[in-house]
DNA sequence: AAACCGGGGTT
DNA sequence: AACCCAGGTTT
């Protein structure tokens, strides 16, 4: 049974003890056709599938490849973190290569935010990277046993205390219950894409389960299936069979151990729950970069270090649009203004495309003796000049590598000018 | 509650 | 271009 925990900061979410359906003592209710005997037939099947069907991943390993139960707390954790609105298949080398480099907690927390951002490359939501560092000193500094009391591999023993892992950054109640029932074998529960998508169409909840009662509703659900024994294993099987079998389009309802259980099945609205995400409107942002280049130098401009995410390579003032104006053209036309030279349109022209937001860069690239034109060396206060061969150790996004990749090049002739 | 993360992959 | 993804944090 999981401690009652109390609620010192607004951080903390609600962490109940495991509900006892046989008493009546939850506030979730069971579905018409539900009752406590089929939801015990429910995590049977479920359990024994995930035994059966189960891909093998290298975070269900221990560093020396073994399966063990309860997992390695520490692999587990940073699949986790890696695995955040992120799929599988784009995780797996990244994992294998950070946990060759950091094996365990301690290496992480002694290692340079750099080499951590640098193995997180590609990976994007870069923040992510330096939550985990943060974590991982903050683990070390304050939450490791001592070496009397964990034994030989004190030193990278994780705590199992809900309490201590709600408080790191970057560890949120789906990280933490992911963490704690695998490594630790505690009964907490889950709530991620895959489980909430195979809750609601089981359970026939049809309302959105991401946002208002629907988010209540589908932890409650995890709470209330979740069984006293394997809760690891269960809430990996949930993940599961939203990966392999209950997809979000096209569900493979034909082979699922639990159709039969299945509301959503039973009606043939697989296709309606969970209801889509409404789309977000993209604002388009013009931003200009400027790299200066001299011989095999180039100035970049980087944020300061305490600017509370991580660092750009370039700034990348944003550029004012006019009325209708092309959000390429207003990149464009704020790079003459702001260089003085005149400036090709498209000729080092970068989309990045996020979310909600799409930004449209224009590098432009200019020889050092060029600098006394309009260029005001104002913002870029903590420019500095690097070698071809240094960028590559600078941990920056995907698109930005392809563009330092490009300047790099010295076959590449200037543009400008 | 909604926006943000100046992401990435698949279709 | 739309949609999805083993979310968390900030406003």
């Amino acid at each position: 049974m999981a401690p009652a925990l109390h609620a010192s900061n607004s951080r903390c979410f609600p962490l109940h003890p495991r509900p006892n359906l046989e008493r009546g003592t939850r506030n979730w209710e069971l579905p018409e056709g539900w009752s406590g005997r089929t939801l015990a037939g429910l995590r049977t099947k479920l359990l024994n599938w995930f035994d059966a069907h189960q891909r093998d991943l290298p975070w269900r390993r221990d560093a020396a490849g073994q399966l063990t139960a309860p997992r390695d707390a520490y692999r587990v954790w940073v699949s986790e973190v890696m695995l955040q609105q992120t799929t599988v298949a784009a995780v797996v080398p990244y994992f294998e290569r950070f946990m060759a480099a950091l094996p365990n907690v301690r290496a992480l927390a002694e290692a340079d935010e750099q080499r951590v951002l640098k193995l997180w490359e590609g990976l994007g939501y870069y923040r992510r990277a330096r939550h985990l560092h943060a974590a991982a000193k903050e683990l070390v500094a304050n939450h490791l046993p001592t070496s009397e009391k964990g034994g030989a591999d004190a030193d990278h023993q994780l705590p199992d205390d809900p309490v201590v892992w709600e408080s790191l950054p970057g560890v949120g109640r789906y990280i933490l219950g992911a963490v704690l029932s695998q490594a630790f074998d505690r009964s907490l529960p889950i709530v991620e894409a895959n489980s909430l998508r195979v809750l609601a169409r089981i359970f026939g909840y049809r309302k959105d389960p991401r946002e208002g009662e629907g988010k209540v509703w589908v932890w409650g659900a995890a709470e209330a299936v979740l069984p006293q024994k394997r809760a690891g294993d269960f809430n990996q099987s949930l993940m599961e069979l939203g990966a392999l079998i209950c997809t979000p389009t096209a569900p493979a309802c034909d082979t699922c151990p639990v159709s039969a259980n299945c509301i959503a099945n039973r009606d043939s609205l697989q296709d309606v729950i969970p209801p889509k995400k409404k789309p977000v409107a993209i604002t388009e942002v013009a931003e200009v970069g400027v790299v200066i280049r001299d011989g095999d130098r180039l100035l970049l401009c980087q944020r300061p270090a305490d600017a509370g995410r991580w660092q750009n390579m370039w700034e990348v003032p944003h550029a004012p649009r006019a009325e209708g104006e092309d959000v390429s053209t207003a990149a464009v036309r704020a790079a003459k203004e702001l260089t003085g030279f005149d400036i090709e349109p498209g000729a080092e022209l970068l989309t990045i495309k996020h979310g909600v937001t799409r930004y449209a860069i224009t590098l432009v690239c200019l020889e050092a003796t060029h600098t006394g034109g309009k260029f005001a060396p104002g913002p870029y206060a903590d420019a500095k000049w690097v070698s071809p061969t240094d960028l590559a150790d600078y941990p920056v996004s995907s698109p930005q590598r392809k563009l330092m990749t490009a300047l790099a090049d010295p076959k590449r002739q200037p543009r400008l000018f």
